[in-house]
DNA sequence: GTAGACTCGCTCACATTCTGAGCGAGTCAG
DNA sequence: CTGACTCGCTCAGAATGTGAGCGAGTCTAC
């Protein structure tokens, strides 16, 4: 670890985790300000990113099962957040998406107590904001393809460390 | 929107919101590789950060019940990634570290199957990577801010139980 | 055009996790 | 010592997720 690679390099990935850690908290807190669970606002966060899809194409994504996407539905319906209706082509597929009043909210709420991107970035130069563009589109494209291979090997596993609970363990 | 601020203000806000939900859905995926819930996987990442913590203070950092921290705490330490032991000088308090050896297995995940550093700074100038540093960092701070704010309100607006202390603390 | 394999969203029983209230022990100021 | 406080814990009940399985719809190959 004492190498001497580029001096920044173990401050990024420092602060990386850092900022990982606090979005994760972030947003729960959000989702609670909107009297919503985490899972929910998770999806409808998909939804906004998406503009319309499935609810098993949302199982697919959040690593939830249908049954529990069922539930988020039902929930974010209730609550308004989300239209639903069957797709014409195709009978079975119900096509999930958000309501832009509600939305509307729920970017309120951002900007209202969200962090502000022209701070963030005061004092940066375009090449540089565009650094930080570029950073974070990559590393976007990343954190799914590695959360699809997680899951993916979660399964293939069959759950190797953790089938049921912590069956070890009683000292 | 055709206002005339700068052409990568819009992208920026669009990017870096997808990369909060890809980032919350990969420390889920991470978090169930590893065979904790997402709460517990929280709490530890917090951990490790700070080195040791008690119990109130990770209560007030994730917005968790203490009700709800006694589980994450029980299981965490069942599992083997936490260490706990009374505070030498408080009687009433748990010091909670989190065990290397495990940790290191989490690390080892992440190496694994994370975002790998060099690749997201590649082709960067040492510029570019202090700017997407400085922008991380800043971001961080923002978001720990905002969530407590967020949290702050939530319990104006709701039933005010318990004394919520979440700020000040600075070393 | 129809049989069989598939997908989709749903339900149900059950397990897990979180909340909310309250408790005993410990701390600290007066 | 007394009283106000903090800390971590317990407990009942609510919320949320899992896993299996179902009926309806779709697609492919006979």
């Amino acid at each position: 670890m004492s190498r001497r690679v580029e001096p920044g390099r173990a401050d990024l990935a420092r602060t990386a985790r850092r900022h990982s850690t606090a979005t994760v908290l972030y947003h729960h807190a959000v989702a609670e300000r909107l009297g919503l669970g985490p899972s929910d606002h998770k999806c409808l966060d998909l939804l906004v990113q998406h503009g319309e899809l499935t609810g098993s194409r949302l199982a697919a994504m959040t690593g939830l099962t249908t049954g529990a996407i069922t539930g988020v539905v039902h929930r974010l319906e209730a609550t308004g957040f989300l239209h639903r209706r069957p797709d014409p082509t195709d009978g079975r597929r119900q096509l999930l998406r958000p309501v832009p009043d509600r939305v509307a909210e729920v970017a309120a709420v951002f900007a209202e107590d969200g962090p502000d991107l022209d701070r963030l970035t005061a004092g940066m130069t375009r090449d540089q904001v565009d650094a930080v563009l570029t950073f974070l589109s990559r590393a976007t494209d990343e954190l799914e393809e590695c959360a699809v291979r997680l899951r993916a090997r979660a399964l293939l596993d069959g759950a190797p460390t953790q089938p049921g609970r912590a069956e070890e363990d009683a000292p």
